[in-house]
DNA sequence: GTTTTTATCATACACTCGTATTGCGAAGGA
DNA sequence: TCCTTCGCAATACGAGTGTATGATAAAAAC
């Protein structure tokens, strides 16, 4: 019955099984069949998307790459218009943060996958694509910002931008584990932001 | 043969030898027997030391804590004296971060853990106390640097001690995955040290 | 000197794992 | 219409897993 299926499309959904038991139980428990078991679908099926778990994985994590990329540009469009260029780093910064469930469902995910970058680089280089897209998308709003007089004297866009989003990313780890509470990350992400910007 | 043996010396030496598996084909392909191989003992001996795997690496992880405290105070130690808190300061998160051989694999390894903490509270316990012990510490210094004068008017010392570690803690990943070079990241820390201390 | 303890090992058991193989039925091209 | 292709499933297999058990030898306790 090869009723004409969306080869691409079965593979997110099975991607989307991988992800919720890497949310359940970690990825270290993830197997074959449970990522069947998950998606409803027998373990052959998941063998015929995918020939390898290594396969599965390495496709999984590029399927998160693109859906967090998918889930900030949505967030963005959330904001109302029109935004300051202050407000739109804000809120989207806050949307890599660990702070609600969807999120922090992503960074148990991306974590789990880090775990495996810093012994496979194939995992390394799918981590380092996302990382370094949306810091592109960042500086080029901090070097917009800083034409237009937005930032304060004396700081390097480029580098605020960087450390900005270092420091954010450096919030994931302690909001997953209980050292800091949202409310408390979201205060330091707002001081960094009033040293840099001057509206 | 009960030739008295250190009970706690043999179980550091065990979790050496999961770090050393983790560190090459990483947490998810740790079994007892990989640890035993490496450790040159038999699969019984590591039996003997821990009744289950999951107590193994949970100890593992203690000691992970231990080693990095330990590994941070004779760092200090190794700072010429006399030193100013800044360099201190500068000295102690720059041994945190993933630069040369040992600290890297420290790295490895605690992000192993941070992927089982994220699915199993008993390891973020751990990882927990960990991060909140530097912490407490750096807080200590920068509040002394503040009473001595040291900082910039206008910072708030527990802000930006937190703010620092975190940033610090923030590039631990993207060192690992190559996204940043040693330089790079000793020079946003060294960026971040300016705009705090004034002197 | 006998008796416990204890460190270490070898082996066994019941799983679960990733993957290969095979079969089947339905759709699409000829 | 035939027949190739494809989506999907069931099953098999060997390897590796965590853990339990029994044996051995040597040090310690008495």
């Amino acid at each position: 019955m090869p009723k004409k299926v969306d080869h691409e499309e079965r593979r997110r959904a099975l991607a989307e099984a991988v992800f919720a038991v890497i949310g359940e139980r970690g990825i270290e428990a993830v197997s074959v069949r449970d990522v069947a078991r998950q998606a409803e679908v027998s373990l052959g099926t998941v063998q015929h998307y995918f020939a390898t778990k290594h396969e599965m994985l390495l496709f999984a994590l590029g399927h998160l790459r693109d859906r967090i990329g998918r889930r900030l540009a949505t967030e963005m469009a959330l904001l109302p218009q029109p935004a300051t260029r202050r407000a739109t780093v804000r809120h989207t910064l806050r949307a890599t943060m660990p702070i609600d469930d969807p999120s922090r469902h992503e960074a148990v995910v991306t974590i789990a996958f880090f775990s495996y970058a810093t012994v496979d680089p194939a995992y390394a280089r799918l981590l380092h694509d996302s990382y370094t897209r949306i810091l592109a998308v960042l500086r080029g709003w901090f070097a917009e910002a800083d034409a237009a007089g937005e930032l304060r004297p004396g700081v390097d866009a480029a580098t605020e931008a960087t450390s900005l989003y270092v420091l954010t990313q450096g919030l994931v780890g302690p909001l997953l584990i209980g050292t800091f509470t949202p409310e408390e990350a979201v205060g330091l992400l707002d001081g960094a932001l009033d040293r840099i910007f001057a509206t």
